[in-house]
DNA sequence: GGAAAAATCACATAAATATGTTAAAATGTC
DNA sequence: GACATTTTAACATATTTATGTGATTTTTCC
């Protein structure tokens, strides 16, 4: 038996869900709520295995709601339910511990679907969102990975300069004479076609070069 | 008809797929291969609505077809197939523009059911993968937003560090006085608790103040 | 209107950095 | 062994940066 609590501020909306839920063989309602405003302390009450969570809502939306029910508990499946796919409330929705968003939309017969899907450790999507995601990791990290062909002294040399190190305190660290850091690090501004230190610290984070 | 094509190693188990696909009504192979080698004309030559792609093949592995084929076409669907669900190159195949992520113990009816989904727009993957999605965003971006309270000059005038710019170009920069420069600065290291121009630039970037 | 914070500028000085030139070992490669 | 690259190092010098101690003007806010 999958045990559902609903958070969904609209009425018709809220009897619907529980409705469907209640009337589906494996499925039951244990409480639903019109906003967010008691969520930790409810889903301490219920503990049940998936929540489905309103983006939208007066008081204490769905995105604050998740945060709460996160510090309280990292186990219950949360669904995030909206009209729109806004790309912005994904975002949010997925880093603070979602485990899938649905569009209201999404037909009665899906919607037990995905339900279960989350309770087996899935991450129940609509298509548009889905996509949205996948988008977003494409996005995300574009590793330019140029190779700047540093030697290993200087990969050294320049973590030194990252961690903030001095000239001086880099000679000491790597046991080589002061004169010698400095002929490294002319090496390395050659290279990464700058000359200051500051630049190649910023260039050593963009590039992600350590 | 959702028309596919097949990139699998294993002869056993592309015969396996090949019939089970063509065996279903509404799915059809197109052709299938053993290693990634041609792929760019391949996919050209069929124009695919979806590929399924090992990810261990010897020659050209499915990763590398990957990139090749979204080099020639970013609308062809991609499935990839895989025995683990490690953790990097679920990564690398999102990165790189996968559609999708299964493992290949996927019951048969499940898989048409993803290769549909697929079509639609969806991301379908095994439900381990899936999670392993979701930690990646709980991971990337755990913005500490510590706020150092910088004013609305310091923070342009940190920026302008960041890019590389000298007192001299910063003053110039901002019709200021270089002994404003060093006032602002001098302010900024306070706030920022450090004491040189490239510990300030790290941590503009770690603490992703701008 | 007055207190607090932010932005402006000046002068001084020690320390650190950037740049140039040069060159001897050490290491790796064909 | 010859060659290229890397690592090491010294010396010189101009520029930049870090730090201190003031002080004046704006802006903001109650």
């Amino acid at each position: 038996m999958i045990r559902v609590v609903i958070y969904e501020d609209n009425p018709q909306f809220r009897e619907g869900l529980t409705m469907l839920i209640n009337g589906s063989d494996g499925f039951s309602v244990l409480a639903s709520y019109k906003n967010c405003n008691n969520v930790a302390e409810e889903v301490e009450k219920w503990s049940p295995d998936v929540i489905l969570m309103d983006i939208n809502m007066p008081g204490t939306d769905g995105l604050e709601g998740l945060k709460k029910i996160r510090e309280v508990n990292t186990e219950v499946k949360v669904l995030m339910l909206t009209v729109f796919d806004d790309n912005k409330n994904v975002f949010e929705a997925l880093r603070n511990g979602a485990n899938g968003y649905l569009l209201k939309k999404t037909p009665p017969a899906k919607l037990l679907e995905y339900i279960q899907d989350a309770t087996l450790g899935g991450a129940p999507m609509t298509s548009s969102i889905a996509t949205q995601v996948l988008k977003m990791f494409q996005v995300i990290p574009q590793s330019k990975n140029q190779d700047y062909c540093l030697s290993e002294r200087e990969t050294e040399v320049l973590q030194l300069l990252v961690d903030g190190f001095s000239y001086k305190m880099i000679a000491s660290e790597l046991f080589i004479a002061i004169d010698t850091v400095r002929s490294h690090i002319k090496k390395i501004y050659e290279k990464l076609h700058v000359n200051s230190k500051s630049e190649a610290v910023a260039k050593a984070f963009k590039d992600k070069l350590l």
